[in-house]
DNA sequence: AGAGGGCGGTGAAACGTTTCGAAAATGATG
DNA sequence: CATCATTTTCGAAACGTTTCACCGCCCTCT
């Protein structure tokens, strides 16, 4: 800038002004500084900038897997707005690991983003504390925090399974198995919560050999449904409360050497892309990932538009059951399944 | 940092001599100056440093679509190389638009990113002069792209698909779809050549009615899949060149009220977490994510550590076959199928 | 003609670091 | 005890912007 105030033989201030549009400039000296900002290649250090302001125009974005279809999804329409706004987006992935989270948003913060949105792993505390020193807006994405008084964009958790594991007893289930994430975050015990009081509205015990713990992989799906499919009163249908996972429960069904939906039902949480072409064509739980990704963009961006000191605001969307072909009836001819499901 | 050094009693050039190990300092001082930190609660501004410093510690990272599942597991892994190293990764989508792309890594650099890892889209030339005017060290990822001289991690893309046409060839297939993405970058059309160079080396005629090209989605696929199913004389197979538009693909073979692969094989780019798991358990061409990313942050990391001039480094990786049941041996009775392919 | 008001332009301070040369303190040596 | 060498500390200048107070200038109005 120092460079083409020079060539346009004017001074740096009146280079910024009309940059910046701050002030008016006079047509002579307007094209004088065009002409050496093109010659000269100009580039205005946003770094310089940034400092100067005490603003980045960066946000940071912290996800617990960016392999996870959900957040994968999330974090396309988080970045599409951001992206829109003219600001750039720091990725982080906390890999559901507290110290990791906690490293990464002290990185984020160090770096001046203008705020922050956050799908938290563990305990709200510490999250608190970084968040109150740094004076950034934050929003809360898919957990809510106990302590952490934010904006939040959460699913209701409980209706969903509610409706999901009612579906299942409406078809004739009653020992139902229930594979839920680790219980620190709210959806997981949400989604819980959901579980149970679907079966207690219809009369049915809770049973605490079919619900199993683990922890968001794969591998944990697995070993959880390999637990259950050994009960000696095995479940007729399974759940799975997050989407990596039923692809272990899927794995360990095929290995075990038994068929879905004709031997065990199985349903899930989050919906696939593929879902509806693959057989069996999962029954899930659909969240509604655009508008939850718009969500938390639109709150963030409302803050950072100065809008600093409205209460926190809190909004809970919808899931759908999107019932496909994985859960039989029991106790009607299988060939009733094929009929019940239009394509 | 000024703040600290006036509570402990000192200068802020020794405050920085300590916090960065630059110089001793004595004993007394560093415990004066230690003590103020933890009362203030300073932390160090990443901004002021970097304009100082001229270095950011934060690269840039942008892929063509964060949805689809290869870009997401290289993004993955690259993410989780940087964040070891102590970098942030600024993640752009550009949707795999040219304007967009030039935007984002524009954008990047202003921010003074120290390093690109560009999964380009588009002509390289423009890409080229941006990347040669800021003096930043650029990997190329999983596309080649002319004229820009630079380290590049790339699949051997025309022997991956020249060995999955030949598979499909050696099951019988004689007319043999091809579901292509647009030509202009490297791996459309190095898989295109694998898809010629392998019916040729059978003997096979190269007809322009079996060749489609979409646009790397879901609704691409279903479109190019339609046309080909409605030929006079239709594939007795299909590959699909990228990894969303195979949905389409299925999609499409469904709503024609055909079945995979009963009626029509189906083969495609870039392996999926269940494939193997549900039905048809899709043939595919599995790329090594995990060595992509890690070459990719590799050869960045190094340029980063100092390695400027070196020449260029390209690393070509294979992929690798992974043969399961979306695709029958022509002729055959269909109950072979089920007995080669072993779980 | 003098006063007042816009307008266009500028110099210099500030943002929070790092770094370099110099100053001060300490220790060793003759 | 003076001198020199070594270690520790410090002042001040950068890095590339933005911004604010100020200064001319020209125009308009009494």
């Amino acid at each position: 800038m120092l460079h083409v105030a020079e060539v346009a033989r004017v001074s740096v201030a009146t280079v910024s002004a009309l940059i910046n549009g701050t002030a008016t400039v006079s047509p002579e000296l307007s094209q004088r500084i065009e002409q050496a900002i093109r010659d000269i290649g100009y580039k205005r250090n946003a770094i310089a900038r940034s400092l100067k302001m005490g603003t980045t125009r960066t946000i940071g974005l912290t996800v617990p897997h960016i392999t996870n279809p959900f957040f994968t999804d999330v974090v396309s329409v988080i970045q599409q707005a951001f992206d829109r706004a003219g600001y750039a987006v720091m990725l982080c992935c906390t890999d559901e690991d507290l110290n990791t989270q906690d490293d990464q948003i002290r990185l984020l913060l160090d770096r001046m983003v203008d705020g922050l949105i956050v799908a938290r792993v563990g305990d709200g505390a510490i999250l608190k504390r970084i968040v109150d020193d740094a004076n950034v807006p934050v929003v809360l994405l898919d957990r809510v925090c106990e302590g952490v008084d934010t904006d939040t964009v959460v699913l209701d958790n409980q209706r969903a399974v509610f409706d999901a594991i009612t579906y299942l007893i409406d078809l004739g289930h009653r020992r139902i198995g229930y594979i839920s994430g680790s219980f620190d975050i709210s959806p997981m015990h949400d989604r819980m919560t959901g579980y149970r009081e679907a079966l207690q509205a219809a009369g049915l015990p809770i049973e605490s050999e079919l619900v199993r713990f683990g922890n968001f992989h794969e591998v944990d799906g697995y070993a959880a449904t390999m637990q259950l499919l050994s009960l000696h009163d095995r479940p007729s249908a399974i759940f799975s409360a997050n989407n990596p996972m039923v692809i272990g429960t899927m794995k360990a069904i095929r290995d075990i050497g038994l068929s879905c939906p004709d031997d065990i039902s199985v349903a899930c949480f989050d919906d696939f892309p593929w879902s509806d072409v693959f057989q069996p064509q999962l029954t899930t739980v659909a969240q509604p990932v655009k508008a939850i990704g718009e969500q938390a963009a639109n709150l963030l961006l409302d803050r950072l538009a100065g809008n600093r000191d409205a209460p926190p605001r809190k909004l809970t969307l919808k899931g759908r059951l999107m019932i496909r072909n994985s859960c039989r009836p029991l106790g009607a001819p299988l060939a009733a399944i094929a009929q019940s499901v239009s394509a």
